[in-house]
DNA sequence: AGAAATTTTGCACACGAGAGCAAAATTCAT
DNA sequence: ATGAATTTTGCTCTCGTGTGCAAAATTTCT
């Protein structure tokens, strides 16, 4: 036998000192810590109550050296002014580790850091990497498949036209083509679309949807702007200075928003920079349904996505699982409350 | 030479494919990676070349098996409900990116979960678990530090008592005495202290500060209530409860809340529920400066604790440097809007 | 009970890099 | 140019676990 059998030799118990107090190989300790393993009952108890005894845990680093499997998840953020990402993090990180998968956060702080980011994650062998940022663009995502190591790239919460990955979102089309029945229903006819940062295509889905709409059935295109983040604060800017010189009659009846980051700012906007009241003067929609959106402060009316349900899908991917429905077409529902 | 020196064996690259095409031997090509090693400019470079071209980068888990230093923390959660922890979770992954470790995002689901969150970190070979939990109890942290393989347990943006601990947190009693001198100052005199969960007393120190301070000059007890858990939502129902069916003269004049996701449903309640004003009718304080408490619809006064400082003495700790000053207390910044 | 089928156990080797040391190469001094 | 000092390189062994197979133990069947 190699090893010293003593405790304690660098702070941590191994399988062998285990070994040697339930009397038996090495190799029998380590299946006792799995699942699937052939071994018989009595032994794995003994294994057990010897680790126990001694504090033992399996060492996942080196096992996951040895299996070519981490059971350790990358997820890429890029965005920490938007609050439906605490929301997306509690869900995945809780789903994840049900799932028995740890999280690694990697904080994307700009644009020109996503390959620094996706290198530390493929450098820790993460089975997948999941991308809930918003404000990368398509290249971010080339980026990641280049990267040698990443496995499974997965965009997470919203669409990516590249083939290589595994997306999972809800249909913006139908959503928002939901959002727009609702608002022309509701009868405004003047809409101002707030979107967020225009970097690609994949961004453009719930404004053009909603502009194709509108046009098909007004023969007029809305008026749309725009900003570099999902930041309630650039939104207020943003309204404030489009909207405040307007008279009564240049101002819009509604404020689309493309998610409720955007559309608090907007209320915040018209309220306070505009000093007109929602929704009589100026309605607002959203699109997420955070935590503010039910204060009844802001009575948001926005769309929620079906997050634990995607989270679930996610799991079951990497578990290996076959996807049961089209991932890239999740249904949410229409949160109807006072702010149109 | 055992390994095969073909590309993709098992889709990545190992330093024996880098150092077959470099002409230099495995450990040299590892050197060539570590900023400290002794290794020649030329050989260093002609490596560099080679895994560039083959898409080489170390593979961290396998080092940290071996040196005992994973470059990884564990970072604890309990509370996603809080809009704070989006912001320290964000200054952390930045700060300790920077400074070279990565950051495992651990769930901790609730109380009964904690020890299981540990062990996942245990089972990681952290360099160091950080608590920035605020539901837990101080056996959590006896919990963690009984587990066998956590090198170092930081309690961040918190106090501990626990003496094997680090706590890394803003000056409570400093701070509190500070907000208290400014509330008796602009003339309050009917306050009501609206706590957090009570589950220890770290926790009790916000609360403890105030209530002694005030007793002390005016002779009377301040009322207080509290909510199990740092939740807007929750501090909305429970201001609304208690205060619902008052008359204006048993109302207080003023809410102190423990931190500013009860300030903010505190002020939701004290408009929406009981529809008076803010602050004219009760102003409110709240602790932490969130995002949401520059929002012109909150204007809240409150207290911002330096969280980069603070991440970055974690930093320096975790590299190894003797802390420059007393960790568990920091000075921070009473920021004086409208809400009080 | 004895043979066959099945389960359980032990073992050599591999995963990819680091520590420590000895051999080789380089630089420096005389 | 020669020997000493220094730097660089290669190598063995190690970190803790998983794989695949062969040996051992157990169960099942006739």
């Amino acid at each position: 036998m190699a090893r010293s059998t003593e405790p304690g030799d660098r702070g941590n118990v191994t399988a062998d000192e285990v070994a040697a107090v339930a009397g038996v190989s090495r190799w029998t300790v380590n299946r006792a810590f799995r699942p699937d393993a052939s071994i018989s009952k009595r032994s794995r108890e003994r294994v057990m109550q010897a680790a126990q005894q001694l504090g033992y845990v399996p060492d996942l680093m080196a096992s996951s050296l040895r299996s070519d499997r981490s059971n350790l998840v990358a997820v890429l953020v890029d965005d920490f002014a938007n609050p439906h990402k605490l929301v997306m993090m509690e869900r995945l990180t809780r789903i994840l580790r049900k799932a028995g998968s740890d999280t690694l956060l990697v904080n994307m702080v700009d644009e020109s850091d996503a390959s620094a980011a996706l290198l530390s994650a493929s450098q820790r062998r993460v089975d997948a990497t999941i991308l809930i940022g918003s404000e990368f663009g398509e290249e971010v995502v080339a980026t990641a498949l280049g990267a040698q190591r990443a496995r499974k790239l997965i965009v997470f919460a919203r669409y990516s036209e590249n083939p290589n990955t595994i997306s999972i979102c809800c249909d913006d089309v139908a959503a928002m083509t939901t959002i727009t029945d609702f608002i022309m229903d509701r009868g405004y006819r003047n809409p101002l679309f707030l979107a967020g940062p225009q970097t690609v295509s994949a961004h453009l889905h719930r404004k053009e949807t909603f502009l194709d709409l509108w046009s098909a059935k007004f023969g007029s295109r809305p008026e749309s702007t725009w900003v570099r983040a999902y930041d309630p604060q650039l939104a207020y800017e943003r309204v404030s200075e489009t909207l405040g010189g307007r008279s009564r009659g240049e101002l819009p009846d509604l404020l689309v928003c493309e998610n409720d980051a955007l559309a608090v700012g907007a209320i915040d906007a018209i309220r306070f920079s505009l000093g007109l009241r929602v929704p009589e003067d100026i309605a607002v929609t959203g699109f997420d349904d955070v935590p503010q959106a039910s204060s009844p402060n802001y009575r948001l009316t926005t769309y929620r996505q079906p997050v634990t349900a995607m989270a679930e899908a996610l799991a079951a991917i990497l578990a290996g699982n076959e996807p049961s429905g089209d991932l890239s077409r999740f249904e949410g529902e229409l949160v109807v409350r006072e702010s149109a």
